[in-house]
DNA sequence: AACAATAAAGTGAACGTTCACTTTTTCTGT
DNA sequence: ACAGAAAAAGTGAACGTTCACTTTATTGTT
């Protein structure tokens, strides 16, 4: 029991040695390696000083000396764009795996402060490696002389480089197969914003899947993300415009487009097929559950932090792996309508 | 221009000096002030080895002097707890806006460990404060002895304080009431895991609001956040249970219970009224729109965030706001059916 | 029992910044 | 032109750890 001086400050590691009657250099090597090296009697006596002042390493002068922190840091962009949080969940969760700490960071202002807030944070000291999925002009792919490393994967920019997988479209071309499979010949697509990669990657995959297959596109309607957007693509649809089957953006939208539909009093499947993409729990339960497609986020994060901790490191980085895209075949789909008009 | 050599080491505050021909102090105080206090001159000379030796501070260890890091941690439940990622977005914009960064880590282990983990991070140096959004048993409310001010705010812990508003399930009384005014009598809750505060919370507020408004409840199903735990509770609902109205724990579990009403040929809301919690945005527009809770989780996490700030600077505390929960009244309630049975 | 070999512990410096002082320079008023 | 004050710049130590060496204690061998 020592007594609870008002402002008593923390004890450093010489105050540890003093009580144990050790050097300093005892105690780091206790710290350190856990006390290999060091006689059964000197070992005993350092642990109960610890125990006895309450010692804890002060990490931050541990940092100064050795340069690593232990810590990595997830570069978000702004507020305005909506953080992909189950990819940082995913990379969170396989930093602490691999024993490093966590740090969230959003990059605002434009691009030159972006690059310039980059380059202060990694020459700051503070981390060992940085995972942007923010756009950002990494100079240098991996590590520069010395510096942390850096893994880009940006969702949304054209720059794509390491995890652009994130963006991945190619799913889409499953769906439009599928469809085409069960007779539709004529499609619709509500896409995403344009400042999404991720938008641009299932549109430009609808586009390519359509002609491959032979089939017609009736368009792209431009959308938000939003349901809105979906009810008003299909009000605007001509009577005749012969769209059997709409490929939407996400789940939001496909369940806009699924009301739309039965605004016009068109039955979802009967009439339209209707298709999202996110697996979003309440779609896939809602009348009529949504086909989509399952996007493993965490999956995703997981692997572009793993990526990131080789890097630092300096190991191999891991093998391919996945797939992370499923497509979920549910009763928003199904049979062309047979032609009655 | 320098030559770019292998593996130089990144220049110092002393390199700066040099080749500005000043000493260290200046460029310490050039950099602290931006330049207030000296001479026109010397600013311009100390700029220009800044530039040109492309020199970046050290914050590591100006943290070890200042002991100031401008860094904030949120500790997170472990990897089987959903992550409430809408809360920490909020809570690390509000951090960022007030200049600080912040840092993510969950806690694993039982009950000792986390404290230990806890305390090393408050030992460490290495935070400023500390969020906790995981039950920790914080033996001393804000700051003790200097060290980093803790905020506590669990989600499923008893122990809740600062910002039990998370698990505060007080909308419901409105939702009951709304129920009762629409004459409504017979009740179901579909409930959350008892684990969760905030499953605690509603089901604690919906078995008041039926007393308080002397109406009657059927019981509460036990559900785990799924639509298939809904779906259940509807199907193992008795033909003359004479439940008008259910009460789901979310909007995923309500889907999940106008599933299990069709799959009965109940009609929602003509036969059954179904209110949810979240304000997903796909149930604000399947078919029938959920009538739900909108919690402004972002808004909860920024204040809790602003309270730490406040806890770190030693400011006041920021005065009390909200509401944050707002009950949205759609589709998938209605008027009592009248008795046909 | 004496010597070498090895294990254990100690010593002082260094990491890159800021703090607390001291010294030098510049300005002001008569 | 000079004393005094104020502004500008400099000096050395300190933050708490680990690194690179050196010294002391312990063990094994013949």
């Amino acid at each position: 029991m020592t007594e609870p001086s008002a402002a008593r400050p923390r004890p450093t590691m010489v105050d540890v040695a003093r009580q144990a009657g050790v050097s300093h250099q005892t105690v780091s090597r206790y710290l350190r390696s856990g006390g290999a090296g060091l006689k059964e009697a000197t070992r005993v006596r350092v642990q109960a000083a610890i125990t006895e002042l309450g010692y804890r390493p002060n990490l931050v002068a541990r940092s100064m000396r050795t340069r690593r922190t232990g810590r990595l840091a997830i570069l978000l962009p702004g507020v305005n764009f909506p953080s992909p949080n189950r990819v940082i969940a995913g990379a969170v969760e396989s930093a602490h795996a691999e024993g490093y700490v966590v740090e969230v960071l959003s990059l605002e202002g434009g691009p030159a402060a972006r690059a310039e807030r980059m380059a202060e944070l990694r020459d700051s000291g503070q981390v060992e490696g940085i995972l942007a999925l923010a756009p950002v002009a990494a100079d240098s792919g991996s590590r520069t002389g010395g510096g942390p490393a850096v893994v880009v994967s940006a969702d949304y920019d054209d720059r794509m480089r390491g995890l652009g997988e994130i963006a991945d479209g190619s799913a889409v071309r499953e769906l439009v197969e599928g469809l085409a499979g069960a007779g539709h010949r004529r499609f619709l697509h509500v896409s995403g914003p344009r400042e999404f990669a991720s938008a641009r990657g299932r549109r430009r995959s609808y586009l390519r899947a359509v002609e491959e297959f032979g089939l017609q596109s009736h368009g792209v309607a431009e959308g938000d993300w939003s349901a809105a957007s979906g009810t008003e693509a299909v009000r605007s649809l001509a009577p005749d415009s012969g769209v059997t089957a709409v490929v939407a953006a996400n789940d939001v939208v496909a369940a806009g487009v699924v009301r739309g539909a039965a605004e016009r009093g068109w039955r979802v499947p009967a009439d339209l097929s209707v298709t999202g993409w996110d697996n979003d729990p309440v779609g896939a339960c809602m009348p009529p559950s949504l086909t989509t497609v399952d996007v493993d986020l965490e999956a995703l994060g997981a692997r572009a932090m793993r990526r990131l901790v080789c890097a630092v490191r300096g190991t191999a980085p891991p093998p391919a792996d996945g797939p992370f895209h499923r497509v979920l075949w549910r009763e928003s789909t199904g049979p062309v309508p047979s032609r009655s008009d």
